[in-house]
DNA sequence: ATGAGGCTTCGGCCACGGCCGAAACATCCA
DNA sequence: TGGATGTTTCGGCCGTGGCCGAAGCCTCAT
């Protein structure tokens, strides 16, 4: 056995998840209002009562009371400041819950699935809890591949930054060991994963390192977030400047399933 | 960019996951009693109505009635046979849903969890959907890395079988090309992954590997099930191969958190 | 100080859905 | 062919919980 066997802390209380627990944390996602609420905490932002209750499409007070119950249960978090309450997803575990939930509603059944009128500019572009996804990310991905700074295994489940990756990532003003925020017990969240972009179908980076690199991306203004919705616009001089640090293609718009319309 | 840009059927749609489609898989994963019969069907068998029932702690009809609704959504999938009618997760995954519901449980606040009375066998060997968890698929994954047929990386994110290892476990018996049942779509199955034992917090096999290695181990009759439960037993003959063929190390039982005492 | 905006609490309405017992249905066995 | 076993349908009971309007707080702005 090798590094595998790191000092996690065991001792913590391997106890086995009930179905009663289970069952609590479900039927809290359960709801069509909770979910959208939780769907639009999934861009990643910490948002107030109010923007949530316009997402979920139901009164104040109605709001006020499911967000009461989701933070009861450790769902969402909330962050007092001034006169608003901001509210965020409490866990990356949460964030994986309702990831692994999105996948298996497209997944599903071909029912009748509406592509809403955003659904362009958010293919191309949005932030999936902290990190980036959609058609860009891919093309990050792939760039960053390309360039030899992350190498790809497994049929694009696992990856991992090149030693040479690292150093590149550093000067872009990434700290690959920072903290990480991982939720409790001591468990560090990993540096890098790959994460299925479940509208393209190709994976893009996740973990700390994806974390990193959205929040870079928006310091430098080469991204900006859209208001009220997850979806992310790139300015000129992002697309400038990815084209010439990250040698990202000049043609990314047009992936495999042909070039993306955004709506007017 | 490499082999990552796979021929994957993108045309397929890729509309995105509404809150309702969400709220309604959750919703159904939401209730105590089809939370536990979930539960139980995690074990990777197909079960009947009746041990389903017994599962929950629920009446015949109160089941019947949860598993119709269940397989209308396309969360379980039933097969008649004869007077039984065997039902089974529908697809990975929601497989993975419940995975990562099982992980938010656990990982959550330290509510009280009491530790149920099988826990001790639970945690040395069981099934987990289609393939070994437990202290046991973790020191095998240690044997066949320290063997060099699986390559490990990125903090035990990734794994790989590495052409030596290929080799070994066709001789073993596993099929590393075989279709892999993936769910619709056409998307394959992944050959190898990883998967957070959520007793041990170390990464054990999943994946086709792993679901093939477990029902070559079952068919060896070197682990067999446990009726009624998720656990498994690892034989006399079971342990003596593993030992001789996968070199696991004599001492496996004990793990970071000391030996675990079987409940008898 | 006074007002405005945002959030929460309270009270009450109403529907959805879980639960069971009884009975119908299906399948296998003798 | 009859009876035993497993499963589903039906009918009815009842609790849980989502929803809103009105009113109360708190924080900030004027």
């Amino acid at each position: 056995m090798s590094g595998m066997n790191a000092p996690l802390p065991l001792d913590a209380a391997p106890a086995f998840a009930s179905g009663a627990r289970i069952a609590e944390i479900a039927a809290l996602l359960g709801d069509p209002a909770r979910a959208n609420m939780l769907l639009a905490l999934m861009g990643g932002q910490a948002l107030t009562p109010g923007e949530l209750a316009r997402h979920a499409g139901v009164s104040a007070p109605t709001t006020s009371g499911h967000l009461a119950k989701l933070a009861a249960a450790g769902v969402v978090a909330a962050r007092a400041q001034g006169r608003h309450r901001y509210y965020r997803l409490a866990s990356p575990e949460i964030a994986e819950v309702l990831h692994a939930l999105m996948v298996a509603a497209t997944a599903g059944p071909p029912r009748h699935r509406p592509p809403g009128p955003r659904d362009g500019a958010l293919r191309l572009a949005r932030s999936c809890y902290d990190h980036l996804a959609g058609r860009l990310a891919v093309a990050l991905l792939g760039a960053l591949e390309a360039q030899g700074h992350v190498r790809l295994s497994n049929e694009g489940e696992a990856a991992e930054p090149t030693p040479q990756g690292r150093e590149f990532l550093a000067a872009f003003g990434l700290d690959l060991d920072g903290p990480g925020q991982g939720s409790g017990q001591g468990s560090r969240r990993p540096l890098c994963r790959t994460c299925l972009d479940w509208s393209e179908r190709r994976p893009h980076l996740s973990g700390r390192l994806g974390a990193g690199l959205l929040e870079r991306l928006l310091v430098l203004g080469w991204l900006t977030r859209v208001p009220g919705s997850r979806a992310l616009t790139l300015t000129r001089a992002g697309e400038a400047g990815l084209i010439a640090t990250f040698h990202l293609p000049r043609d990314w718009r047009e992936g495999a399933g042909g070039p993306i319309r955004v709506a007017s």
